[in-house]
DNA sequence: TGAGATGATTTGAC
DNA sequence: GTCAAATCATCTCA
């Protein structure tokens, strides 16, 4: 132990008959701190020989200059309100205090405060495993550098007991001691508290960058919110629910690629930054508008073909019955129960929201035909209905009709100032006399 | 390698 | 709280 070796020095000094140097006590812990710190406190070749000369002769020196500034620090200090930041911070981060999970609480929060992307488990993990290692070794030091305090302080009580065989010593004189080596052990545990923040600090900056590396979504996803977005480019703001949903359909595509996921928090970026990049360059998006919609009018076909397929090898001499029990549905009054139905109807989907062939293409559907939702009228004829829906989707692909010859997906949907018009007063030609009646899937606006 | 695309963040208004 | 708008930072592709 090198107390051992800079016993006698410390004992010499003191059996000299003068009091101790305050001075003398820095010196020593100095050389224990860095002792402790080094790793190196079992290690006899630290103290020996040309090194413990040397030691002791900047003891010497130490002892002189740093005993005429240490005097002005024994008063009582208040609490060092840097060293209440640097408690507080290792408490909220999870380093200091009970284990809270292995720091999965700072993790969380740290994923919290870049956008709720607290799905990446990968880096999350990592950085748990990180602020772990931080955790473990902010402890060990802390435990080391508090057992020698108390091996200091009790060596110190002995010396002093030793010494005043000599002189008498105040207990005052004493307690004294002992408050300076504290100061000075509690001076070193403010430094490993810095070090230990810092380290934090800079792992909290590594994960959240690494969090700001953006990964394009698959091309599924992209085309789910595509289908959406334009498939309600009336009103393309989805509401909680229809967010989740399409957070989740996108989840499912993408997870079967790199392995991630996709969440609210994405899709809400995601129709963020489409809508105010769509309202700046309307023209640039009208090829993929144009896309979408034929795309949306083809799946809508095939869902309406693969139906009647159904309902005719279901029960061959009578075609209509496959839709017997939707007529009965039909007599719900809500207007988005209809539209819903009719959406599952044509899809097969059970989802909440209408995708993608739903909301205005179906509401399109209705105008176009003239015909309202009643239950007799839709569930008369299954193949009225495919001819009335082959008869849209042609209207919708080219749309250089009676309505004024507007190219599709025409920016209607934008008013005069720039804005989204109103969910309940679209005037976007996917459904170019929707009434005020309508319903979208959308509530956020 | 640079331009454009795109996901994320910030800021300010409501 | 959400939103638009601006901006940043990274990715993709010719």
């Amino acid at each position: 132990m090198t107390l051992l070796f800079i016993g006698p020095y410390f004992i010499s000094s003191s059996v000299s008959g003068k009091s101790f140097p305050h001075g003398t006590i820095d010196t020593m812990m100095f050389i224990y701190s860095v002792h402790i710190t080094c790793g190196q406190l079992n290690d006899p070749s630290f103290v020996s020989g040309r090194t413990l000369k040397t030691i002791l002769l900047l003891s010497l020196i130490f002892s002189f200059c740093l005993s005429l500034s240490i005097r002005g620090a024994q008063e009582e200090d208040p609490p060092d309100p840097q060293l209440m930041r640097l408690d507080n911070m290792l408490l909220a981060e999870g380093v200091a205090g009970p284990e809270k999970g292995g720091g999965s609480a700072a993790a969380a929060a740290a994923a919290a405060a870049s956008g709720g992307a607290a799905d990446n488990s990968i880096e999350h993990s990592d950085y748990r495993a990180k602020l772990t290692q931080i955790r473990q070794i902010y402890h060990t030091e802390l435990e080391k550098y508090e057992q020698a305090c108390n091996e200091f302080t009790t060596h110190v009580m002995n010396l002093l007991r030793e010494q005043s065989r000599t002189r008498p010593i105040s207990p005052k004189e004493i307690e004294r001691m002992v408050g300076i080596i504290h100061r000075k052990f509690s001076s070193i545990q403010m430094q490993l508290k810095q070090s230990t923040c810092e380290a934090v600090m800079i792992l909290r900056s590594r994960f959240l960058d690494a969090r700001r590396k953006r990964r394009n979504f698959s091309k599924q996803a992209t085309e789910i919110l595509n289908e959406y977005f334009y498939s309600h480019l009336s009103n393309p703001y989805p509401s909680e629910e229809a967010k989740e949903e399409l957070a989740k359909k996108c989840s499912i595509t993408v997870s079967q690629g790199v392995g991630s996921t996709i969440t609210v928090s994405q899709v809400s970026n995601w129709f963020g930054n489409k809508r105010i990049r769509y309202k700046k360059n309307i023209g640039k998006f009208q090829e993929e508008a144009n896309l979408y919609a034929a795309k949306t009018a083809v799946n809508a076909a095939h869902a309406a073909a693969a139906a009647v397929q159904n309902s005719q090898a279901n029960s061959p001499t009578t075609p209509n019955s496959g839709f017997q029990m939707k007529d009965e549905e039909f007599q719900l009054d809500s207007a988005e129960s209809k539209n819903t139905l009719l959406s599952n109807m044509f899809t097969g989907s059970s989802g909440s929201f209408n995708l993608p062939n739903s909301g205005d293409m179906f509401l399109s559907m209705q105008s176009l035909n003239g015909d309202s939702y009643q239950g007799a009228q839709v569930g008369a004829n299954v193949q009225s209905q495919v001819d009335t829906l082959r008869h849209v989707i042609s209207q919708t692909a080219g749309y250089n009709d009676a309505l004024g010859g507007n190219t599709m997906y025409s920016p209607h949907g934008l008013n005069a100032n720039g804005g989204w018009q109103d969910a309940t007063t679209p005037s976007s030609v996917i459904s170019p006399t929707e009434g005020p009646g309508s319903v979208h899937s959308d509530t956020s606006n």
